[in-house]
DNA sequence: GACATATATGTAGGCGCCTACCTATTTGAA
DNA sequence: TTCAAATAGGTAGGCGCCTACATATATGTC
């Protein structure tokens, strides 16, 4: 048997990872394959830009519920690329403000179909997993309700409660 | 609305990877809160040697589901720790036997019982995800019957029948 | 026995995320 | 108006995995 099948929270976490890697790897190939040269991680930022106009690095972050430093990172690699512009925000000039470029909605046109066949799969894929999606739905939620951490330091035995027991033995 | 709960296949790997730093996150922050210096990705080669005894590279990798380089390198971090020992395996001089050092017993002796909470916790999520461990072992076994890859590609318009189409408009 | 193929594990570099810390700008209270 | 606190996004370094490629050893065929 495959030992993380029977194992804790941190293998839980360990599964969630590999299986991620797994469908990351084969969209990767997929964009390869059709010759294609895409990072996986601009696939959260460009349908954003796509479908929602013009962002800032923390309000991607949000959507994408990745940190602002991922966006930004991710930002920085689809600018040299000449995907995406960005500028100081005239509203606030903490903020940059994030745009397509025309090469960039370009690219986005061009992978809407393959992106279309991307969601297709991914549902043929979620009925044949008996719903993984809203089990992953509902994972989201018990975590937001409740962290790991606090629901293991809960459950944990106190040291002093562990300590009197002990010594009777 | 978030928007990865209503996106495709490459937000699912995304939403999977999200989750898993989420859970790997409150784990790491707990071995801290303890004051024990830890690195995640030892979890799974400790418990397997804890339990398996000595193990090679190769079989580590196997029941882990992971890489051998992946183990590999957990493997030289854990040497580095004291924790791990490994030598070549007298049966077979490509192979290398990994086992336990004294300090690496007594550690995982020390971390029984954390880890038995790390497993009730997990546990108590998961009842209340209503059982998102099973979703996500359909999940593996539907990208194990057909790859995400195969599926996607499957679904995508052929080349030429996509091109002929087109000219007419 | 010779040698092609398979197997085991290592190195190098990369991916996509993270935390800690930092600087600059904006907001709100006194 | 002043200034403390909040907000926005950047840099630096790290985490845990990956692929590509390499070397060494074992196995199997001729």
């Amino acid at each position: 048997m495959d030992y993380t099948r029977g194992a804790g929270g941190a293998a839980i976490g360990a599964r969630l990872r590999r299986v991620s890697e797994w469908i990351d790897g084969d969209a990767t190939r997929v964009y390869a394959a059709l010759g294609i040269d895409f990072e996986q991680r601009w696939f959260g930022v460009l349908n954003q830009l796509a479908r929602q106009g013009p962002a800032s690095v923390g309000e991607l972050a949000s959507a994408l519920r990745i940190t602002h430093v991922s966006v930004s990172q991710t930002r920085q690699s689809l600018e040299k690329a000449g995907i995406v512009a960005s500028e100081t925000d005239p509203a606030d000039a903490r903020r940059r403000r994030l745009t397509l470029t025309e090469d960039g909605a370009r690219l986005v046109e061009r992978l809407t179909p393959l992106w279309r066949a991307f969601e297709e799969a991914a549902l043929e894929l979620n009925a044949e997993a008996g719903d993984a999606v809203a089990a992953l739905d509902r994972l989201d939620d018990a975590l937001a309700r409740k962290s790991l951490f606090d629901r293991i330091i809960a459950i944990m035995p106190s040291p002093a409660s562990g300590r009197s027991a002990a010594p009777t033995g």
